[in-house]
DNA sequence: AAATAAATGTTGCATTTGCAACATTTTACA
DNA sequence: TGTAAAATGTTGCAAATGCAACATTTATTT
């Protein structure tokens, strides 16, 4: 995963955080990040810890659009900010540097190398995003808890290049990802672990195929 | 929807595509476009027609990933194109360019103005991607048909900012949108109706609430 | 270290849904 | 314009799944 300062030096970094109007926020555990934002575009830059971006339904439902941990950036480009069922939540101690998107394409700085530097980071990590969601598309649009598994570990096996892994997540959190109910989850992974096509050990899983 | 030569003049276009060894390419309705590609990264924009990107899984079951018509943009960096599953298929005669990915952050062009709006565009194309996604997303993650289509029918409403609209494709393709089956969604469709919460005709909707 | 919270595992049951198999209508195109 | 292909509408039924209500185990926090 790319980082937005990714193959820039401390001191163009902080010439470029300086020209961006850069604002850095520390934030306590749990607390609504985006309550309080200008609005104005921005990117967020998550420095330390992380934040979770979660929709809640009229029913109360809750699920986790997306995870964005220590180097992860999200902004208001990607996001619906005053959407009022979308919340950013951090996970624990947060600290976030906020970016005003307009300065980003100001002609006076994009000339200099470190700051065409910057804009490839830019746009990769755009496009990362873009195949993520790809990705957990790739799973939501699968009908059966078993298959939305098994498209699930198999996206984990490849990226790793391993038969074995372990998931990043609690379970309680993976059922969220793949949008199903937990304890059907549960089930699913015991007939898979039953008809052999899985082992499991904890959070630890073994392709058997 | 952004246009990746927005706000550029022709002859600059013609420069930028020149810079960035453009090749355009015709194909007749319904063939896989990606199947003779190179390895290099790329930005394919469609200039005339659409295409549509299917996965197929194991069973053969098949959903629509994305389509983009013209105007619209894609590239390897945002789509596993070397993944079997994944085919691009023009729905009708399309007409695509093909820029590699690599001359797009070259230092000798960069610092020209109309450069400076190709790569602000790009970033906002990007960006546009990662919201439609997040909006899909928000409808996969739904437990239900009835709250799919509720959350479809809310966004379609919410963009165009009116009660009533007709939906952008058929009946069969929402289905396919939604990752439902298209019998049980109609179904469904009928108990809103009967409901008192849609009103319909063909593929025109309105809601009443 | 005790207390509280979170995660995990299990199961019965009602509901939802995919699937299959149709009939009918609309659209595309040779 | 006639014919084939695609889209739409309907329904019975079996399978999958959400939901609820638990018991246990593992983490966290004070």
């Amino acid at each position: 995963m790319t980082n937005l300062f990714e193959n820039i030096n401390e001191q163009n970094i902080r010439k470029i955080k300086r020209f961006l109007m850069a604002t850095t926020i520390t934030y306590p555990k749990g607390v609504n990040v985006l309550s309080n934002v200008n609005q104005d575009d921005f990117i967020a830059l998550v420095d330390i810890g992380s934040v979770q971006f979660i929709s809640t339904d009229y029913d109360g439902n809750k699920s986790i659009i997306e995870t964005i941990t220590k180097g992860g950036a999200f902004g208001s480009l990607t996001f619906p900010v005053d959407n009022e069922e979308v919340t950013c939540i951090t996970k624990e101690v947060t600290q976030i540097t906020y970016i005003e998107y307009n300065s980003i394409t100001n002609d006076e700085i994009i000339k200099t190398d470190s700051y065409i530097m910057f804009i490839k980071n830019l746009i990769k990590i755009l496009s990362e995003q873009v195949s993520e969601k790809n990705n957990r598309i790739e799973i939501l649009t699968k009908k059966t808890t078993r298959d939305k598994l098994l498209e699930y570990f198999k996206q984990q096996s490849q990226e790793r290049g391993t038969k074995t892994f372990t998931i990043p997540m609690s379970f309680t959190e993976l059922a969220s990802h793949l949008s199903v109910d937990r304890s059907a989850m549960t089930r699913e992974i015991s007939y898979l672990r039953d008809d052999g096509i899985i082992k499991t050990n904890g959070r630890k899983i073994t392709l058997l195929y």
